[in-house]
RNA sequence: CGGGGUGUAGCACAGCUGGCAGCGCGCCAAGUUUGGGACUUGGAGGUCAUCGGUUCAAAUCCGGUCACCCCGACCA
């Protein structure tokens, strides 16, 4: 018998990597910090990239695929972006047996080559807005690393995009921000916070960051996407220019936003329970398992031609399906793919077989989750399961999170909130200093200042100051 | 980069007062099982991280090196 996960509640640290490696998202690597990511894994990965794929593609832009290696003197160019940059590179120094009169870096983003490549393709007001994105990996060489969360390797999506004046760069910035909630929210089943971040988190060289912040199981924080608004910066660095109608030259303002394989560890983190993964079912590999339920040869071969037949019907309706044909006990089976968290399970046994039914059984409940289902029905039923599955997921992780942010006016009660676990919200009007300083006594960040309630003003809950924002600190990932 | 830990079969580990390389899970075969983690019997599988030292003899003792993991500070 194999032995069941930590739970959560005793380790959530140790819960969430035993979970990586048992529901088989991935393997461990040769080298420091790098995962592999085994074909459950990377097909949620997969999934993800459909889902964004699609809407950046609905919304105007291209994919394109820029070099893994940039020339180190590129990222020099943007003083702010060096800096923060510089400690986690890593650097190729020799190749083809020479030493490199140049080393190159490999990238850990591209804001840089694509930035250079911008200022030879824009030339007029015509050519704006240039709107690409491409899918890459990228490296930053990270101290401390954790499977999906921060690896040294990640898989991601980068868009960068060029514009005439800094409202169209904004209204992108807050577009893209935009899919990045759909996917989290239609796709994932998280219910993030869209915001911005404040100076001291905000990307190196940018004008302003927007994210998505998620709650995790552990109350902490993730940073799940992030979409800056560079500004003239870039443009500026790279001289990225454009000749206006007026035929004045004008530095373009710019955009970049990423999304990473990150989101994987969002999912597990958010939805997971002792029993193993939960997957949202739009991003889920496996949608429906089918287990067909046997004694002997006689029983075995009444069954299968009963899950032949419900399977083709449930992939002719676009359902993901797997027949789970493995000699194991059924009992094992249910375990296992509960571990690996598929949405809804089929069962179909000699019982079934002789009274025209199926039974269905949904991830997101406990044993109640179970009915039986006349055969004609079961396409439709899977369908709605797999929509109750995602409102459930999706409402339980709202009903956590809700209850683990916690209103503060005063500094005193914002530290009770970190300290006891969970979100402090109140309004904030904080220097970078007092934000630095409540990070070092706290061990909280400022996560975002929510769009949502951007209008309120209030009595800053640190400085008494007037005039404070809404802000959201937490620990975070 | 600081602190802690671990390297022995695919995985998780025991063996560490030197003396034939082990257990559990997994894997292979046969049989009995199968609606919530089956059982029996028989098998396969090892550069004990690495380099050096002590010894008749080293997984075990001594020294060096490397790697990985965990906890912090830095970060998507």
């Amino acid at each position: 018998m194999t032995t069941k996960l930590t739970p959560q509640s005793e380790d959530f640290s140790k819960w969430y990597n035993e979970i990586v490696y048992r529901a088989d998202l991935a393997a461990q690597s040769p080298v420091r910090g790098c995962i592999i990511f085994k074909p459950y894994g990377y097909e949620i990965w997969e999934n993800i990239r459909a889902f964004l794929d699609r809407r950046f593609k609905e919304t105007g832009h291209q994919n394109a695929y820029f070099p893994l290696f940039i020339p180190e003197s590129y990222l020099k160019r943007e003083a702010e972006h060096v800096e923060g940059f510089s400690p986690e590179l890593a650097v190729v120094t020799v190749a083809g047996g020479q030493v490199l009169e140049e080393p190159l870096v490999v990238r850990p983003t591209s804001e840089t080559v694509i930035g250079e490549a911008f200022s030879q393709w824009i030339q007029s007001y015509r050519d704006l807005p240039l709107l690409i994105n491409q899918w890459a990996n990228v490296v930053r060489w990270e101290l401390r690393t954790r499977p999906f969360l921060r690896t040294a390797e990640f898989l991601w999506q980068e868009g960068h995009t060029a514009h005439a004046t800094h409202d169209d760069a904004e209204a992108e910035t807050l577009q893209m921000l935009d899919i990045y909630a759909e996917l989290a929210i239609d796709g994932a089943a998280l219910p993030v916070i869209k915001g911005q971040k404040s100076n001291i988190e905000r990307f190196a060289g940018a004008l302003r960051t927007y994210t998505i912040e998620a709650m995790m199981r552990d109350t902490k924080a993730l940073q799940s996407g992030t979409s800056h608004n560079l500004g003239q910066n870039f443009a500026k660095a790279f001289d990225i220019k454009y000749l206006s109608r007026n035929n004045e030259l004008e530095y373009c303002w710019t955009t970049s936003w990423g999304l990473s394989t990150r989101m994987i560890g969002a999912i597990i983190m958010a939805h997971g329970d002792d029993m193993g993964l939960r997957l949202p079912p739009r991003l889920a590999p496996i949608q429906v398992v089918a287990i067909p339920v046997y004694r002997d040869e006689g029983e075995h071969s009444q069954v299968m031609p009963v899950i032949d037949r419900l399977t083709r019907e449930l992939r002719a309706a676009g359902v993901r399906v797997h027949v789970d044909n493995r000699e194991e006990t059924p009992g094992f089976k249910f375990n296992d793919w509960e571990m690996r968290g598929v949405p809804v399970r089929l069962e179909v046994g000699p019982k079934d077989v002789a009274n025209g039914k199926a039974v269905l059984a949904r991830r997101d409940m406990g044993k109640e989750g179970k009915q039986f289902v006349a055969q004609e029905g079961v396409v439709a039923a899977v369908r709605d399961l797999l929509d109750a599955v995602h409102a459930n997921l999706l409402a339980q992780a709202t009903a956590f999170r809700d209850a683990n942010i916690h209103t503060v006016t005063s500094y005193d009660q914002m530290k009770q909130v970190i300290e006891t676990g969970g979100w402090a919200r109140g309004y904030w009007a904080g220097s970078d200093e007092d934000e630095r300083r409540v990070k070092e006594e706290t061990g909280a960040t400022l996560r975002c200042l929510p769009l949502e309630s951007a209008q309120e003003r209030g009595t800053c809950f640190y400085t008494g100051q007037q005039g404070g924002r809404i802000a959201l600190f937490g620990k975070a990932y």
